[in-house]
DNA sequence: CGGGAATGTTTACAAAGTAAACACTAGCAA
DNA sequence: TTGCTAGTGTTTACTTTGTAAACATTCCCG
């Protein structure tokens, strides 16, 4: 994510009238304030001024603010993907498995703020998560594909990936939901890391699939 | 909920110029609002309408739109709570236990919005979470107390009930929240029910405890 | 070089949160 | 009973934000 926020230009390359990249700009400013400022303070206008133009600029290259946030959350989606496929680059399936595990976990504790934007329909009309669906599946495929790939191995009993994958991804989610939103800090974190209970809900996980 | 929304009186009670029980009438009418439109119009002058009294009446009894929320969401941490401790009243311990996790499947596929303006933060300033963490944990809390249970009699292997309440609150909130904000339903739904899935999670959890 | 097409800017308006000043009402005290 | 006072609702007004429309500037292509 760091190589998304602040792409080289910013404010400084604007020559005269014209931006150059506003687009992108847009972009990078809306991530930056994502991280920065709460959820209301994500406007159109902030963006803008970050960007270094009129507040009505950006009309020119988003038909509205949910088309921001759509891209936006769309690159989010990628970077998730990309991200989890690095790590997940080793030999051992399994391994692998456990790694792209990591990977989300690590993603959306470091993020929060942005896994949110991507997962809580928040700031999204109602409409808005139609066009996400597609990108915000490829971690789903990833993850239902290493799922066959370790039940072919053996690595893990047989059953249908679809429910595996589903469940997994739940679990998984859901933490990190609930961490973020302040939900389960006071319960667990008193006692436990983030760490420990991430590698708990790993061990339980893999358990489960033994099983259920 | 039923007997929430909709407490009686509503606009047909305003006698004079007082209304008589503003405050609950405002507390209903956000909770119709939040489950008949899309959030960005749960606004205190929606609800205001809908009490039949001006845009700045609410002022008298909410500091502010947040203040309302709370409450709303508080009411809905309760109403939870209830609901589970009812469905949980069997004999069998075992029975029990997965009684109160069906009942908080059941809320929240039923209640979708209510569901996630409990939950994700959206409609809340940032500091708003804090007052909720008392009222969320209730939840919680009789999870784990179930879960203690149940090891005692020996149903379930011994383990940290906190690490498995963490665990298992993850595994279904975190579905619940997926399928409300449509991030899996493309995937799963073509293929299974939201009950069948369910009850594949409920086994695979039943699994995880026994080995994590 | 001239004239769109693209891209910014300004201006303007509506919705929504909220504060302030005003108005009615109920209930209590003299 | 009368009349004050606190409580509750109303009006008005200001601010922020999204968005549309009209205007300005620039780029680039014929």
């Amino acid at each position: 994510m760091a190589q998304t926020v602040k792409s080289g230009r910013e404010k400084a390359g604007r020559k005269g009238y014209h931006h150059g990249d506003l687009r992108s700009a847009l972009i990078d400013a809306a991530l930056e304030t994502i991280e920065e400022l709460p959820p209301k303070r994500l406007t159109i206008r902030e963006v803008a001024h970050r960007a270094g133009v009129s507040h009505a600029a950006p009309y020119r290259h988003f038909k509205d603010k949910n088309e921001l946030i759509i891209t936006v959350v769309e690159r989010g989606f990628e970077l998730l993907a990309e991200t989890m496929e690095q790590e997940a680059a080793g030999e051992d399936a399994l391994e692998r498995f456990a790694a792209s595990g990591r990977a989300y976990f690590e993603f959306g504790l470091k993020y929060p703020a942005y896994y949110r934007v991507m997962f809580s329909g928040d700031l999204l009309n109602p409409d808005g998560g139609e066009s996400l669906q597609h990108t915000s599946s490829a971690a789903f495929e990833q993850m239902k594909d290493t799922l066959s790939n370790c039940q072919e191995l053996g690595i893990i009993p047989k059953g249908d990936p679809v429910l595996q994958a589903v469940w997994i991804v739940s679990t998984v989610h859901g933490f990190i939901s609930l961490v973020n939103d302040n939900r389960i800090g006071h319960l667990a974190g008193d006692r436990y890391t983030a760490e420990e209970v991430q590698s708990y809900m790993m061990s339980a996980i893999y358990a489960g699939l033994g099983k259920a």
